[in-house]
Order: C-alpha cells, then sequence, then structure tokens
DNA sequence: TTGTAAGCGTTATCAG
DNA sequence: CTGATAACGCTTACAA
C-alpha cells in the first residue's frame, strides 16, 4: 500500500522510540581542511547505518559549546563524536559523557573517559626523529602546538626517542597556525641558530617555519630540515614539498563513527576503550642531510 | 523553577509544533575546502538564528541524493540548503522544490524557481577577459568545468565580453579535478600551440593545466599565463602563484542559509530571487604580458 | 490567573 | 493473527 510515496514522520518516530537516528559532530572549524576530512569520515560511516549527522563548528567558543550540550541534553542526537580539542572550559562535557553515548576523536580528553580513537603520536614523533637522526640531524627545534594537548607531549616523546641520546631538543608552542610558527621560528633565530631541523606540530606551522627561515636567507633543506605532521594537501604543493606525517584523519573519523553508531545500534553503551591508528612518514624534499653545525 | 537544567525535549517539541529548527545541507563533498567553507557559512548562519544543520556530501551518488529526499519527507529538517550542483539524476528535486523551503546556493539549478545565492560568474570571467586583454593576450584557451552547468557557460561568456573582440577563444570542457585540467591541456598542445593564455574553471583544473605546460617546457607566466578560478588556499601557495578569481564562497553560504532560516522563522515562503555577490580578481604571479605569438 | 485535556504520528501492547 | 488503544512530551485552547 504504503508505496504511494509514505514516509514515516520522523519526530513521532523518535518521540515514541526515543531514538533519533541522528549524531551530533563537534569539531573546532569545518573549514580547517584536516577536520573537513575527518568529518567526511565521520559522515560517510554514519550514512552507512542510516544515521545523520548534524555538526557544528565550535571555535573553541563556550557559548557554541553550551548551546551543543543542550541539544544533546533535548535528545536531539543519539550520540555525539567530539573531535574539538580539550579547552579547559569544556570540563563540563566531561561529565556529561558518562551519561551520553560520546566517542572523542583525533584528541584524548583529560579526564573523559570515553571511547578515543587517535592516531599514534608517539609513534608520528619516533619516525620523524628517526628519519632526522638518520640524516645526521642531532640538535632539533620542536615547535609543538598548545601546551594543553596531550598529542603536543606525545609527538615530544616520540621525538626524543626516535632522535637517541645524542639529539638536543628545543621546544617552543604555537598555536597551529602558519603565523605562529613563523614567529616562533623568528624568535629562536635570533638567540640561537644551532638547530639543522625543525619539527612542527602540524603543516601549517611548518610552512610559518619555512617561511621565517627562507626569510632569514637560510636554504631548504641545505641548511635546516623542516619536518611537518598531517599531510594536508598544500604540502605536497609547497616548494620544497614538505616531509610529514601522515594522519589517517578520514579513518579517525570514520572508526569514530562507526563505533559509536554500531553501540547505538545494539543499545549497548560504548565500550570505553581506545583505538590508535597507525602514521607514517611521508618524505619529500624539505628534509635533507645535516649541515656540519655551525659555530653560534 | 525549571532552572535544575531542564531542557524541553526535541522530538515532543517538533511533533507538536511541525518544526525542528534543523535544515539540511547537500554538497557535494565537505573535504572539498570550497564547499567546507560554504558549510562554514552555511552553519554560521544557523546557528545564528538557533538552527542545527545537518549535512550530507552526495558526491553525486543517486542513492545518498535519495536518502536526503526522504529525510525531508520524514519532516526531519525545516529546509534545505542546496549546493550539490545539478546533476541530471536529481531533476526531481526540482519538483519538491516548489513545496519545501529550499535556498540553492552555488548555482542555479535549470528549472527550479528557489531562491538563488551565486557569485557573479559573468563578472568574474569578464575580469579575466579585461585583465589577460590588458596584458596583450588575444588567444586564450578556456578549461570550463562540467558543461551542464550554467556557471561554466556564465564564466566564457563573461571572457568573451572581457577578450573583446579581438580575441580567440578555444574551449575545452573538464569535471574540476586537477587531472582533468592537466589532461586538456596536454591534448591541446598536441594539436595547437598558439594560445598565450589559459583560463580554468577552478583553481584545482588550473593547477592541472600548469603542471602540463611546464612538463612540456613551458615557462609560466614568460610563455603561457595561467587562470584559475575560487581562490583556493593553495594558490597562493603554488609556484608560481596563481591569479584568481576570488569568489564569496563564505558569504554564498552565509547568505542561502540566512535567506531560509529568516523565511522559516516569518513562517513566509522563500522569496523565489536571485541574489548574486560579488567576485575580484586577485592578481598573483602566474599572469603576465604574452608573448609574441610564435607561428604554429 | 491557574489548571486540565486533547492531539501531534508512531509503535508496542493487549484484547478480541 | 488482526485490530483497537495507550503512551512518548510537548503546546495550545479552553474551562474553572
Amino acid at each position: 500500500m504504503a508505496r504511494l510515496g509514505y514516509v514515516p514522520n520522523h519526530a513521532a518516530k523518535s518521540l515514541r522510540s526515543g531514538f533519533t537516528r541522528t549524531i551530533g559532530l563537534v569539531i573546532p572549524d569545518i573549514a580547517n581542511p584536516y577536520f573537513a576530512e575527518l568529518a567526511k569520515g565521520v559522515e560517510d560511516a554514519a550514512a552507512e547505518h542510516g544515521y545523520s549527522v548534524v555538526f557544528s563548528s565550535t571555535n573553541f567558543d563556550p557559548v557554541r559549546e553550551d548551546r551543543y550540550l543542550d541539544v544533546m541534553r533535548a535528545g536531539a542526537i543519539d550520540g555525539l563524536v567530539y573531535a574539538a580539542g580539550a579547552p579547559p572550559s569544556s570540563r563540563r562535557l566531561g561529565d556529561l559523557a558518562k551519561s551520553f553515548p560520546m566517542a572523542v576523536a583525533d584528541e584524548e580528553l583529560a579526564g573523559v573517559s570515553a571511547t578515543t580513537i587517535t592516531s599514534d603520536n608517539v609513534q608520528g614523533g619516533r619516525l620523524v626523529g628517526l628519519h632526522l637522526a638518520g640524516l645526521g640531524h642531532q640538535r632539533v627545534l620542536y615547535l609543538g602546538g598548545p601546551i594543553d594537548l596531550r598529542t603536543t607531549h606525545q609527538r615530544l616523546e616520540g621525538l626524543r626517542a626516535g632522535l637517541g641520546s645524542n639529539g638536543q631538543i628545543e621546544t617552543a608552542y604555537g598555536d597551529y597556525r602558519e603565523q605562529s610558527g613563523y614567529d616562533l621560528v623568528r624568535a629562536r633565530l635570533a638567540v640561537d641558530r644551532s638547530f639543522t631541523a625543525v619539527f612542527a606540530g602540524n603543516d601549517m606551522m611548518a610552512l610559518g617555519a619555512m617561511r621565517a627561515l627562507t626569510e632569514d636567507g637560510l636554504s631548504l633543506p641545505g641548511d635546516v630540515s623542516v619536518v611537518g605532521y598531517d599531510d594536508i594537501p598544500l604540502a605536497a604543493f609547497v616548494n620544497p614539498s614538505l616531509t610529514t606525517i601522515r594522519q589517517p584523519v578520514y579513518e579517525i573519523g570514520h572508526t569514530a563513527a562507526e563505533q559509536l553508531v554500531t553501540a547505538l545500534l545494539q543499545h549497548r553503551p560504548l565500550a570505553q576503550g581506545r583505538v590508535i591508528l597507525d602514521v607514517r612518514l611521508v618524505e619529500r624534499l624539505s628534509t635533507g642531510i645535516a649541515r656540519r653545525r655551525v659555530s653560534m
């Protein structure tokens, strides 16, 4: 009978069943290609199971985050993929995770014990360390991301391990934007020119670092090698092309949503596990043999 | 009082009121930076009015588009921002637009009389034509996007007008991907080397064109000038940096959602208007004075 | 002013 | 096994 185009009303169905077949996705910024790719993974996984995705770019705006908590409490979504980092403000989210199905992607939220899907940040750092050590680098400038993110420390930890006991690491922390990579390198060059390699917390900061180094008259990778993180599309196009760590960001999003949705469909609580996906080094032209160290 | 954290149930509210305070967004691919920026505009405008956004990347997949029609008919969303171009398959969408609040962004859907928000594609083409004519170019290779999109023809029309009566235009049509720009230029070079400039339908095709030209031993912009369209972030970073038309894509998304949501809030049908936003030429290093024409 | 009842469209349950 | 009924949580209208 109902093949004259009958479609059950969504609101009534939700009211009756308690489920909306919709999940939320919270990210810092959809226009950031890294998170756009993650969103794509989330949406694909959701669609495979008949779920829709409502997304929210928070920009770390507490107002916008709060609005989302209301959406959750109103039962407008059945679960949440949270990939917006860990602003100290949203500690409230931690409590909520206990009672609301939630998968955390891309970052480990301090104090939140939900299923977490990340890539192997320690391994990423280690691959960079091994690569640089293999090229003879011993003095490395590490341009970390936000200092309150765990990934920032994990990548440093890996770098230390990969570089070995002869390595000497200077650290500085930025905010993942191109300008901050530029600023940090300029500031560093003013006091210390002994490093032969820069490892940046993401590709945008690496680009900023390259800009600062080039402006200073240094050649890449002749004088200084640069390594990024993420492998955004830009990385292959800049000059010199950027050696970087490729994160399986689509997979991160896909896995997070997959875990969430299958748990939802089975009326089963989310396992409080950790999924750690592999990363790999993409070797391009921004890294090369270390120059002999010049005396300061 | 209800200030111990009471939040009205969303499904019940929707069932009763008939409105969900949610709009849909249909785009071809969220991982495409152009559409990600558009999505950001949509979400910002929606959030300003308390609306949520569920998005769907269709990839022009008819199955996924059909699923969306059901979501609409189920009343899960109050309206739709459609920015997924005009695949011939979805003519059905045209009928639906008559009965469902829908704003069309970025493209004019043939036969769909909804509010349409685009940038001024004729003007974009004209700016390119004037720019190239001013540099002495007369023979231009136009690498259009999909031939069934109106924008493809509008930009050509503008180019013709801007170039003036001395201009000679060869045309070829691709699919907006880097590879198609590459392929079209290679094919063209095999039969005709008289053009001194290439105008590509988007930046990705322009990059492909640059690759093909460079591989052929031509210098940019010494031998051939290249102009793109969109001004994606990559455009500023490639070598030589790409002269291109900047579309206000965030504005397109924002305006589309704004129109949709305000109409919804006022229980008023969407005006069947056209909003055409201005574009501008971003002059970079991929265009220069036309070389003296070499004989074939 | 405050309170009660009906109905939105489903689905699950229970009686026939 | 088929068919009527109640309940999901809210809002609006009407009665007290």
